[in-house]
DNA sequence: AAGTCGGGGTG
DNA sequence: CACCCAGACTT
């Protein structure tokens, strides 16, 4: 029996692919090489392009990423166009992905990169590993992936599969069972094709090596694996406890007028730092716990008397959050203006491509909803 | 080491 | 529901 963290090559040794990592990855490449999905940013040839892939995939699932994926390269095909872009730009592009901090720190460093690497992304490991919003798994995974270079990569994908094939026991984040897993990324690794290799990991991850029910019998590398020979493969890795979900409730206003071109809803920017730093969205006043704000805190946030109707409610679940909002909605004279700058006119039309969470699209839909009811 | 940060797919 | 996802960053 191992304990959590051993050391790399004590598991490698006592692992059956001690002495076979040619076969090991013999048998995983010609599996992927077989068994690959096509996506759009496989081939391509383009650093830009597995950077920009590699950033949405963050915690996000490979087919939410596509179409987002690929309305991105067509508005900024380059560093260039995404460096020359405004920050409201990218967060339209990026409306409805999530984690937008993501958004800003790809803006951010294409801006970097055009100043300080005329233009290209840096090629090396620690250059990669100095861009804003890349960490050690996409520094890795640009690294290998786009420009050939041996370096391992770990995700959530790679951390069931060698917890499985190694049988690594313990909480998968503690930091000595983080180094096996770079430490086996890093023995492991073909040099030969390190990006295939690394994407090769994963897709066996997300296809085949699942966390409930892993369909042992396509996989290319169970003759290696201490699960598939335990016979309870799902039981590792160990599942870390979550924390709680803390409630929240909100209460946001709908406000329209008539504008000379149709329909204009009031909407404005989130304050910076917080959820949804900088999204657009209603006037809304959201608190921590059960109690509901009142609508009349939301009339002083506008700073007027607001007249409106309860249209609806609804739920949106965040990781660690469950907000509840109580939606309202209130027509003004076409003449209404506001003296605080942070709110502003869209024509109800353009508010699709807005840059707005899915929050906020959830709120508008039910209050169009509603409306023709 | 623990918390924060979205949203959607899945059993 | 709960869990998970081609994680990074802050405290």
């Amino acid at each position: 029996m191992r304990g959590a963290g051993a050391g790399v090559s004590e598991v490698l040794a006592a692992s059956a692919v001690a002495g076979r990592v040619d076969a090991f990855q013999r048998a995983l490449l010609s599996w992927f090489w077989r068994e690959r999905r096509e996506l759009p940013w496989r081939g391509v040839g383009d650093p830009y392009a597995t950077w920009v892939s590699e950033i949405m995939l963050q915690q996000t699932q490979v087919v939410t990423v596509v179409d987002y994926f690929q309305r991105w390269m067509a508005r900024f095909p380059d560093v260039a166009a995404l460096a020359a872009a405004n920050e409201e730009e990218v967060l339209e592009q990026w409306s409805g992905l999530g984690y937008y901090r993501r958004a800003r720190f790809l803006h951010r460093a294409a801006k970097v990169i055009v100043e300080e690497h005329g233009g290209e992304l840096p090629s090396t490991l620690e250059g990669l590993r100095t861009l804003p919003g890349v960490g050690p798994y996409t520094a890795g995974a640009i690294a290998s992936i786009a420009f050939g270079l041996p370096a391992p990569i770990v995700d959530g994908n790679v951390i069931r599969v060698f917890a499985r094939l190694f049988a690594i026991e313990g909480d998968p984040r503690s930091t000595a069972n983080q180094k096996s897993f770079w430490g086996l990324a890093e023995a492991l690794v073909d040099p030969q094709n390190p990006g295939d290799f690394n994407e090769a990991l994963m897709e066996l991850g997300a296809r085949v090596c699942t966390p409930r029910s892993p369909a042992c019998l396509l996989c290319p590398v169970r003759e290696f694996c201490a699960g598939f020979a335990s016979g309870e493969p799902e039981a590792l890795p160990e599942v870390a406890r979550r924390s709680a979900v803390k409630p929240m409730r909100a209460v946001a206003v709908v406000v329209t007028r008539q504008g000379r071109r149709g329909k204009e809803l009031l909407v404005g920017p989130r304050d910076a730092g917080g959820l949804l730093a900088g999204m657009l969205e209603f006037p809304t006043v959201e608190r921590e716990g059960k109690r509901w704000p009142k609508l009349d805190e939301v009339a002083s946030l506008l700073g007027m008397k607001v007249v409106a109707e309860e249209v609806g409610e609804l739920t949106h679940v965040f990781s660690h959050r469950r907000l509840l909002t109580r939606i309202f909605a209130a027509e003004v004279g076409s003449e209404a203006t506001f003296a605080d700058e942070r709110w502003r006119w869209v024509p109800e039309r353009e508010l699709s491509q807005a840059a707005i969470s899915a929050l906020t699209r959830k709120i508008y839909e039910r209050s169009k909803q509603l409306e023709t009811t």
